[in-house]
DNA sequence: CGATGTTCGTTTGTTCAACAAGCCAACAAT
DNA sequence: ATTGTTGGCTTGTTGAACAAACGAACATCG
């Protein structure tokens, strides 16, 4: 007969009350919000049950602040989403083969944009980054970050938003995956190497913006991605992160 | 020489130390928090900046509670972090194109694997929502968001929790296109139509277990949504979401 | 016996009043 | 010109308190 009454707390309506204004425009990025004490008047509440809200976009990513500073409004940035998106897949246990499988979907698409938009500056920032991976693999540091530096390089030449904001928490959680598939006596060696080469030839093909090469080479670098994986001996169908690790 | 000095306020290290507690696994999903007098104690602050700090665990996801009650670790859902990355995207003020192009790569993706993996109880659901659809459109109400459980339901059932997440937000997204497709003239009937049989063959394509037909029609099926935006004479490099839509 | 009050301890939601500390700009001092 | 100093503004934090919701145990009444 009757459903469950929701009963709202006040700081949850504050966090609504400010983000419609935000959403609606009324308040756009760049605008400095109210303080909070002058919040806690027009809302007629206290100031920490203001905070609370305020606590809850900030979050959000819909206000942010310099330091102690007064509250403007933001314009999101994808990069702040996935760390929670991350931890989510990471708490859902999610598995190399899903992770996998997107990134089949997603990468080569983003390489093939990328091929059409690239500029002479965006391949020079995607060569600096293959030599530091060079320079890093011949001082047997780690190239893991800078791996997937490069492909979040790629998706950013392409400037679909919509991607960046799918791919980039998958991505993050090739680090577990690419960290163990280099610990592995076999791979120590070849596997950086393989994946280096590979970065150079998309680069090549993005230098003639050859969307059908940088696609199929994408393509095969994330195939064997998964080939080296398997050749390892280990499971795809295991979670690529224990929450142990973090 | 000297970097700025990060000065991180109280209620921030109070939440990344309950982060860090679950995701090392000391606290696991379901587990009960203390309450917040106790966490006051135990992190030697008042009980207000230990609250700060549980307002943005909560607003994460990791932690929930039921009305009122003591909050307990909780599983993030996917569902969840998508309505901040769809904000994130119309702030961002995303396009069609950038929609559609990640659609093109997701959605005939989905149905593949929901094709190798779909029970007689899926079926049921889809042939559900199928039937909701064509009663929808027989009395002239919306079909917009039967449209899109249809897609989020396909991909829930190919059960890779990583596509759910990177699709999620753009699904939503696409609400504000589909009305602006059915309210014009020319759509008004063929529109919802055409999309329906789509959803039919993709139904019996999962029947037969047929990945590959299954695949091809969410192929067609998607791109004939473009086709639509198109024929309308819409610009799909304009926003798909105006902000003051909402 | 079962449905309805009553009470109580626990925990969260909210208020008020206050102080500490960081930031900014203006101005004084060397 | 650089370095103190001052003061006002705003955020960060504290403390004590009360209101409101919940759960459970118990009393009450039909």
């Amino acid at each position: 007969m009757f459903d469950r009454l929701e009963i709202v707390p006040a700081y949850r309506t504050v966090c609504e009350a400010i983000e419609k204004e935000i959403m609606t425009g009324r308040l756009g990025p760049g605008d400095q919000l109210p303080t909070e004490t002058e919040l806690a008047q027009q809302f007629g509440l206290t100031r920490h049950t203001v905070r609370e809200g305020l606590r809850i976009l900030e979050e959000g990513g819909l206000v942010g602040r310099e330091a102690g500073r007064r509250l403007f409004v933001k314009q999101p940035h994808y990069a702040e989403s996935a760390p929670r998106a991350t931890r989510a897949l990471i708490m859902q246990r999610v598995t190399f083969r899903e992770l996998w499988e997107v990134s089949m979907s997603l990468e080569p698409a983003a390489a093939d944009r990328a091929a059409r938009h690239v500029t002479d500056a965006d391949i020079k920032a995607l060569e600096d980054n293959l030599a530091a991976m060079e320079k890093a693999f011949a001082e047997d540091r780690s190239i893991i970050a800078l791996d997937i530096a490069f492909h979040t390089l790629v998706a950013e030449i392409g400037g679909n938003k919509a991607l960046l904001l799918a791919r980039e928490p998958i991505s993050q959680l090739f680090y577990p995956a690419l960290s163990r598939l280099f610990d592995h006596p076999g791979n120590r060696l070849t596997g950086p190497r393989r994946l280096i080469d590979a970065h150079r030839k998309i680069i090549e093909a993005m230098k003639l913006r050859d969307a059908v090469e940088a696609e199929a080479w994408m393509r095969r670098h994330i195939a064997d991605f998964r080939r080296g994986y398997d050749h390892c001996g280990f499971d795809v169908d295991e979670p690529v992160a224990h929450r142990e690790q973090d």
